[in-house]
DNA sequence: TCGCATGTCCACCGTTCGGTGGATCCACTG
DNA sequence: CAGTGGATCCACCGAACGGTGGACATGCGA
C-alpha cells in the first residue's frame, strides 16, 4: 500500500487526483495540502511514501518544499506534477531532490504507474522533461570533461604551472587558462587545487 | 661509439634529437620509434647501447617499455627524456629500471653528457628529479603529515583559500602558509594543486 | 547547412600564492 | 637541561593564478 500526499493549490486538481487514485487499491491518499509548508506538515503527520508536488503555489513553493522534505524525511519520494516543463522549473526541482517530474497532461494511467515507480525509488520523467535534462547535463555540469580538459587537469595535478602545461601540450598559456576555467565550471570549483580534488573523487585522475 | 635509439611520439622531437647527435662523433642514432613497442623492436634489431625514452606516448608507454627492455636486453641503458618531473612519473620510471631521468628543457650539451654517462653505466638525473628522489628516500617520517597539516590539506582540497582555511581553523593566514610549505616539502611538490594530488595518491585525503 | 561542442588564442586586472628567513611557545624526551 | 618536533606568527616580493569577456576555426551531427 502506497501512502500518497497531494500538494497543489487548486482544489479542483486535488479533487481530480483524489478520484483518480480512489480507483486503485494499492495507492491511498493520506493527505492533501494547498501549499508547500502545509504539505510538509501532512507528510510529517502521516508518514507518506510519495508526495505529488505542484511547483507554483502561493506561500512555500514546490522546490523549497521538496528540498525541505528531503532534509526532514529523506525516505519520502517527491514526484513533481506541474504544468510547466521549462528548464527554469525542471532543473531546480531535480536539484532539490525530486525523484520524478510529470506534466499535468499525463494520463491517469501514466500517473499511477509513475507513483508506483516513485515508491520503488525509480525515476520517472515526462518525455519533454527528459530532453531538457539531457540537454542540460550534456552542458555545464556534465561531470565529464573533454579529452583535452582531462589532459590539462592531469598535468595540473602533476604539478605543472599553466606555462608548463602549455609547453607540454604544445599550446598557448591562454588556452590552458581557458581549459581550466571550463574545468572549474564543470566541476563546480574555483581553483586548481579543488579541481584536482574533484578529479580524484570523480575518478577522472589516477 | 655509442649506439642510440630514440623513442618519442613527436616527430619534431625526434628530428631535433637526431640533429643534436649528428653533431658529435661518438654517438650515432641507430633507430627511432614513435611508441614503446616500436622502440623495443628497434633496440632488438640494432643492439643499441642507450635508449632515449619518452614517458607519455600512445600505445605502449615509456615505463612499460623500459621494464620490458630491462627484461629482454639487460645490457641496454634506458635514459628517460620527458617533460614531466612529478613523483608519479619519476618513481615508476626508476623502478622500471631507467638509469637516468632528464627533462626536455635540458641543453644539448647536458643531453650528450648524459648519454655518455648512461653508456658508462652512470646515473644522471635532472636536478628537480633528484629532489623528488631524495624526498622519497628521506624516510617514512617525510611521508607522513602531522594532524594539523592534514587538516590544512583537506581544507585546501575542498577549495579553501589560505584565508578561508585560517578562519576555519581559528589561526592566522601566516600559519596556513607555513603549514603548506611544510606539506610541500614533505610531499615533494611545489604547489597546492599537486599537494592535493599527492594527498589522494597517498590516501591522506578522501 | 546551421548549430553546437571543442579547442585554440588574447588582454586586462586584482588577488592569491609561493619563497625566504626568520621568530616564539610548548610538550616531550634523551 | 638542552634538543627536537610541532604549531603558531610575521614581512616582503615577484610570480602565478582566477575572472571576465570576448574571438575564431574546426568538425560533427541534426
Amino acid at each position: 500500500m502506497i501512502r500518497l500526499v497531494i500538494v497543489d493549490d487548486h482544489p479542483i486538481v486535488r479533487g481530480g487526483l483524489r478520484d483518480t487514485f480512489a480507483a486503485v487499491e494499492d495507492i491511498v491518499v493520506v493527505g492533501e495540502a494547498g501549499d508547500g509548508a502545509e504539505g510538509i506538515d501532512r507528510v510529517m503527520a502521516r508518514t507518506a511514501d510519495v508526495v505529488l508536488m505542484d511547483l507554483r503555489m502561493p506561500g512555500m513553493d514546490g522546490v523549497s518544499a521538496t528540498a525541505a522534505l528531503r532534509e526532514l524525511v529523506p525516505d519520502v519520494r517527491v514526484l513533481i506534477l506541474t504544468t510547466f516543463d521549462s528548464e527554469r522549473d525542471v532543473l531546480p526541482a531535480i536539484e532539490a531532490g525530486a525523484i520524478g517530474y510529470l506534466l499535468k497532461d499525463a494520463l491517469p494511467d501514466e500517473l499511477m504507474r509513475a507513483v508506483r515507480a516513485a515508491a520503488r525509488g525509480e525515476s520517472v520523467l515526462a518525455p519533454s522533461v527528459t530532453q531538457h535534462l539531457m540537454g542540460q547535463v550534456r552542458g555545464p555540469s556534465a561531470g565529464s570533461l573533454t579529452g583535452r580538459e582531462k589532459e590539462v587537469l592531469q598535468l595540473v595535478a602533476n604539478g605543472s604551472s599553466n606555462r608548463e602545461a602549455a609547453t607540454a601540450l604544445f599550446i598557448g598559456e591562454a588556452s590552458i587558462k581557458t581549459h581550466l576555467q571550463h574545468i572549474y565550471d564543470k566541476l563546480g570549483v574555483r581553483d586548481r587545487a579543488s579541481a584536482v580534488a574533484e578529479g580524484y573523487r570523480r575518478r577522472l585522475l589516477t
